[in-house]
DNA sequence: TGATTATATGATTAAATGCTCATATAGTAT
DNA sequence: ATACTATATGAGCATTTAATCATATAATCA
């Protein structure tokens, strides 16, 4: 496999390593959402929250439309619900493991 | 969904945020490799990739054994291979998407 | 025992990230 | 036009991450 592909897997997850970027995917599971209703939902500031939307659009994560004022913002690929609902699975199934080993 | 659940999440994306890591995985893909393979493998210095490899196995992601003076890490859970499969998909999809917009 | 090899770790530095405050931009309303 | 609201962005700072060099540790061998 060529190293760029590496480089932008790796892009892709850096996007997913942040807490409020995680629960942003989550806040938006059942569809669009608009800035003004992301905001006062995370309890950040504002420009923070900005900044973690732009993150996932970059990397092709959400995507976003302007009506009027407002901007929505949407998930561009359901996929990424499987990638984050596999990622806790296997924490879980591995610290189940790390358990029972205990035990 | 508690936020300790985010971090979590977050914190195992972080984990497959590098591309030396990635590429770590995907070496690792047919079983346990000795760190002397994987450190002329890589083509990297050798406290680095030891580093690298301390952090996948800190996510849960591998896990090690000592064999005399090797030692040598293996994948701990299959899925991490859907995952970063997946996440190409999408990355592949998404841009296929882009450029059927803009033909 | 001392020498050699494999791996991990401490210290340093450079670069990237995340947060905050302040400000810019753009749309809407008066 | 001015004022107001929603969102994005610049600047500054603190923290984290990644890379490198040097060194430590631990196993093996002569």
């Amino acid at each position: 496999m060529k190293s760029e592909v590496f480089e932008v897997q790796a892009e892709y997850f850096k996007a997913l390593s942040h807490p409020v970027r995680i629960k942003i995917l989550y806040y938006l599971k059942k569809g669009e959402r608009c800035v003004c209703e992301i905001v006062p939902y995370l309890k950040e500031e504002q420009s923070n929250v900005s900044r973690h939307l732009a993150a996932l659009k970059r990397a092709g994560i959400l995507s976003s439309r302007k009506e009027g004022v407002s901007v929505y913002y949407r998930v561009e690929d359901e996929n990424v619900y499987k990638i984050v609902d596999l990622a806790l699975c296997s924490v879980k199934k591995v610290a189940r493991e790390k358990v029972a080993l205990l035990s």
